[in-house]
DNA sequence: CGCGCCATTGACTCTGGTCAACGCTAGTGG
DNA sequence: CCACTAGCGTTGACCAGAGTCAATGGCGCG
């Protein structure tokens, strides 16, 4: 399974080796993602000051960021990567609750203990940030908090939107609307491209969908039979994006 | 159909009779809910300024408090009733989202268009709140904001267990966690009882867990052969709630 | 080369959906 | 006062979409 994230500090370096660290640490000044992100509500200063506050980490494929139930000791901003966010039944039944992308903020609500677990998917890059210093930032910058707020707002609609596809859609609406909702993600990311790319496994689509992995398997050869998409290795090219949106929205 | 709620303000009174509004507005000083609600934040002197800003509404079963796109003129905060959260697909298929009791915010978000739709399931209070103005009281009033910061968080929660609930369990389980957060939630607004009491159609909670109205209703009727439950009208008496909540938990 | 993992495909099952009948209750009007 | 109706909930019979189980294929890696 996946191993925990050593989150050892050296403690003259903002960068956190985390599993393994290969790259120096980006200045937040030119961070490709700081706009997209709640980073984008602060200025020159305050941005140096946030910088100070936090360490760069890396994540491998399938290491964790953070377990559900444990205490909450950190937020993430993720710059790169993907990341995967479930929720698992005792009995090991999962459900995933989200991908996170660059630009998107872990640890929104701020609470004691985490509610969901995450795990990297791909390579991925975040800035953590202790989350009582975090939390004391955003207590001296209505702005910062507001922001997030904002963030909140937008998650709690795509959870929204994630009830309906979970418990009114058939299985080939379900992957549609996971197609174009994932390319309109990653277009306002700056990730527009004619093939999407679909790091995550076929097991975690249809947990994060509610399928079994036969069915999103079946569900994409029909998709690919109708000419509405090309299966390739890690991804799908849409071939009739009018068709796959007409799907999409049921 | 619901009808639309007129919510001709009256330039004197701040009760709005919105439906039908017979009785008299409380004060927030004697607000019942006011310590579970966002008000809660609030000293005195804040209480009385939001008092200022709001005006007391009455809706009566299946008016509608705002609808799905339209423009987000006012936030509410529920201080008695029921509220259903809803959206529908272009076929019809509806997804209930959640159901707002006493103490609960509409409108957390504060973005331009609601996101959801809003209909009274019983006779309903609700304080209205003009989104602008309350928006830039918010503006000058971190705490308040972080107060409904914490409400999105939770909301957001609810939101994952939702989708977890939606995903991955069976019917029964759903219909066992529905009764039991329901249970839960009414406890912490003080109005535990024996009986737990279902205002809301069978149609209702099948679009709330994503089922038929056939199948919660031989849920119900197998719940209450195995002696878990007695159904009763409008609601549900808990016979054995260490069973209902292994149900519930998977 | 062969092992293991992941994805695909097929055959069959089953949970929950669909369609239809029926009953209960509340409201209405003769 | 009671027949009639409308709406909601329950129940039954049948159906279908997705799940389960199992076999196979493809690819990367030791």
């Amino acid at each position: 399974m996946a191993q925990a994230a050593t989150t050892s500090t050296p403690p003259t370096s903002p960068v956190v080796p985390g599993m393994a660290c290969q790259h120096g640490r980006a200045a937040c000044a030119d961070c490709k993602v700081r706009l997209l992100s709640v980073c984008a509500a602060l200025n020159e200063q305050e941005l140096a000051e946030i910088e100070s506050l936090s360490q760069s980490c890396c994540f491998a494929p399938r290491s964790a960021l953070f377990s559900q139930e444990q205490p909450a000791d950190a937020v993430f901003n993720v710059t790169e990567g993907m990341v995967r966010l479930y929720k698992l039944l005792p009995d090991g039944r999962r459900q995933i609750v989200g991908f996170a992308l660059p630009g998107d903020f872990l640890g929104l609500a701020l609470l004691d203990r985490y509610g969901v677990s995450a795990e990297a998917v791909t390579e991925t890059r975040a800035c953590r940030f202790p989350r009582k210093t975090f939390a004391e930032y955003v207590d001296e910058k209505p702005h910062l908090l507001r922001r997030l707020h904002e963030f909140a707002g937008h998650e709690l609609s795509l959870a929204q939107d994630q009830m309906v596809l979970l418990g009114r859609r058939s299985a080939e609406e379900r992957i549609a609307a996971f197609l174009v909702g994932l390319r309109e993600r990653l277009a306002r990311i700056g990730q527009s491209s004619v093939t999407l790319s679909l790091p995550m496994s076929r097991q975690d689509i249809a947990d994060f969908l509610g399928l079994t992995i036969e069915t999103v398997s079946r569900t994409f050869t029909k998709l690919a039979k109708d000419k509405v998409l090309l299966v390739v290795p890690d991804g799908a090219r849409i071939m009739n994006p009018e068709r796959l949106e007409a799907i999409a929205r049921g």
